[in-house]
DNA sequence: GTTCGTGCAAACGGTTTGCAACAAT
DNA sequence: ATTGTTGCAAACCGTTTGCACGAAC
């Protein structure tokens, strides 16, 4: 695991420790949290970190493609740490996301619709995550 | 063509101006409207309406299923008067909203998810509309 | 006359922006 | 010195809510 501090340089970002604790956390979860729930977990570790940084950063992280912001969730976005294709789960009662992998599922047909050029696509899938098993 | 009053009794809505001129507007759009061009929109023919009634008035659509609130765009919920299953292209530089008819796209593999009840799915495409043709 | 719907304005929650202090180069 | 980054607070935008007035049963 490439560690944060390099990965920024790569990147081309420069590295401040606040943006290091937020590539820390939202690379390493597999949430998809919206801005706040980032907030909350980096002051864990970087206490002053301010809202509008945060904010900044994620912007930034999405600007040079190190992670995907997603409208997922009525009313904030959520981010993305997966930059592979992937479809997306949705539960209806906590509005977690949780990822179905690429090949889980199938599309077939986008590659006939006239009149668009499909730059991407994916699956979105709500419902609920089942009790059993 | 059931005009806008009957439905609204069908559905068991009390039937005023304002929701009769919503809802002629809202279900005779392909446009994906978010509330404030409905709101737009409404007001030419009924200048006096409130914002507030607008989004009650939606909200109570949607609850009463005459129409679906869609998590499309990004900070703002659109709504679809298309109360049947289907999937959606999203233009990547104006944002508009275009139906994909549920048969012009099958997915494969969502009935063996493990460890989920699907409700319901779609296909989100994006891209460009393109010029030709 | 009680219930329901409307319009206004204020409140709210997520996000962006202006700005002054402060690194980093 | 210049440029970039931070933190704070204010602004912003979409949406909801509280409330008083008015219409409908």
């Amino acid at each position: 695991m490439e560690d944060a501090l390099t990965l920024l340089r790569r990147f081309g970002i420069q590295p401040t420790p606040q943006r290091i604790a937020v590539v820390e956390y939202v690379l390493n979860t597999a949430a998809h949290p919206a801005a706040d729930e980032v907030l909350e977990n980096v002051r864990r570790k970087c206490p002053t970190v301010s809202r509008a940084t945060v904010y900044n950063t994620l912007n930034l992280l999405v600007e040079k493609r190190l992670i995907r912001s997603q409208v997922l969730r009525e009313g904030t976005t959520v981010f993305d740490p997966s930059i592979e294709k992937h479809h997306h789960f949705v539960d209806d009662e906590s509005g977690r996301i949780v990822d179905i992998p690429w090949k889980a599922l199938k599309v077939i047909g986008q590659e006939n619709l006239r009149g668009f050029e499909v730059r991407e696509y994916q699956v979105i899938v709500r419902g609920r995550r089942r009790k059993t098993r």
